[in-house]
DNA sequence: CATTCGTGAAGACGAAT
DNA sequence: ATTCGATTTCACGAATG
């Protein structure tokens, strides 16, 4: 687990640019997106890293996810392997009851009465598995007020780890609550990771290990969620007005500019910038308030509101008074 | 009296060894 | 598996208005 996990915190991760290739989900082909270093597939929108996709006819991995990125050498066989074959209902061996050898004609329709077992096993107990997924993913999104396009792609997430075999191990939910979250950061429109945990089945850490893992794996490239994403929603519920709603959002550019943003929670940031966008505006607000809203501590708040205070008189944004 | 401020200790987490 | 560093939180008391 070197270079491909990504704190969430933290910028984004990178990934060379290249052309051509196809989705590893639906055979679209994939747009190089050379301003973000990433890749997107121009059918379904996945978005997916280039250190995992051809790069011509060598096979070369840097990490740990070798198996995987073998496993696109070859048909994608995986629907009918879900469950290794571990479970098969018709002997594998070519004999009758009584141990005797069955006939060529026989073998052969056995042969293909074994295919259609294994495929309807394995598609039912994907399609069951889907389905639940997807209703939960529904759910969850209906529950955050998240359009219809992040519900799409978070499907596509959820599909892509199903089908790489991701699933064994984690809850469908803990999955399906991640693979919504990855697609809410991707779609710009993110939702924080308590938020998340208070409409899912499953606890915060579950679904924290989830995300990490199907990020890892997948190759999922989500970039830091801009922290003034928050700012909108959390400013309304508490009232504020639109002026301190900009000058929340002025307040976290410059504090981007100064590298105050690194390493801290962009809903802490969010926080403490309406904390201060109040004050300035004077605007009668609590830290107690905010917090709440936002679901963080006040202290945090407390701290954080300070250096974006004094990074914005630094830049002459605000006199000292006040 | 409510709110804000300051501080030390503690928990959680990712990164590195 | 364990350590390390940074962030966030908790608990408490003091200051402010």
């Amino acid at each position: 687990m070197s270079d491909s996990t990504e704190r969430e915190t933290n910028e984004s991760t990178t990934a060379r640019p290249v052309g051509g290739g196809s989705c590893p989900e639906c055979g679209g082909i994939l747009l190089p997106d050379h301003t973000h270093g990433e890749i997107s597939c121009g059918d379904c929108g996945l978005v997916v890293h280039e250190r995992e996709v051809d790069h011509g006819p060598e096979w070369r991995v840097f990490d740990l996810s070798e198996a995987d990125a073998k496993s696109r050498v070859g048909t994608p066989a995986t629907l009918l392997w879900h469950d290794k074959g571990l479970s098969t209902t018709i002997d594998w061996q070519d004999r009758d009851g009584n141990g005797q050898l069955l006939s060529a004609a026989q073998r052969r329709r056995f042969q293909r009465l074994r295919v259609w077992d294994q495929r309807f096993t394995a598609e039912n107990a994907q399609d069951r598995n889907l389905r639940q997924a997807l209703g939960e993913i529904d759910r969850m999104a209906s529950a955050l007020g998240l359009p219809q396009n992040v519900r799409e792609t978070a499907s596509v997430i959820y599909r892509q780890a199903l089908k790489r075999d991701l699933l064994p191990g984690r809850s469908i939910e803990s999955v399906a609550t991640a693979a919504l979250y990855a697609a809410a950061r991707q779609a710009g429109i993110p939702r924080s990771i308590v938020e998340m945990a208070s409409v899912s089945r499953v606890d915060e850490r579950e679904f924290r290990r989830a995300y990490r893992y199907i990020v890892r794996e997948l190759g999922l490239v989500v970039q830091q969620a801009d922290p003034s994403q928050f700012v909108s929603r959390y400013a309304s519920t508490l009232g504020l007005s639109r002026e301190a709603e900009g000058r929340a959002v002025e307040l976290l550019r410059i504090a981007s500019e100064r590298n105050l943003d690194s390493g801290r929670s962009p809903v802490t940031l969010a926080a403490a910038a309406i904390y201060a966008a109040a004050v300035l505006e004077q605007e009668a607000i609590t830290q107690t308030d905010v917090a709440s809203v936002a679901e963080v501590s006040d202290v945090t708040i407390r701290t954080r509101y300070k250096e974006l205070l004094e990074a914005a008189e630094a830049v002459g944004y605000v006199s000292s008074d006040e």
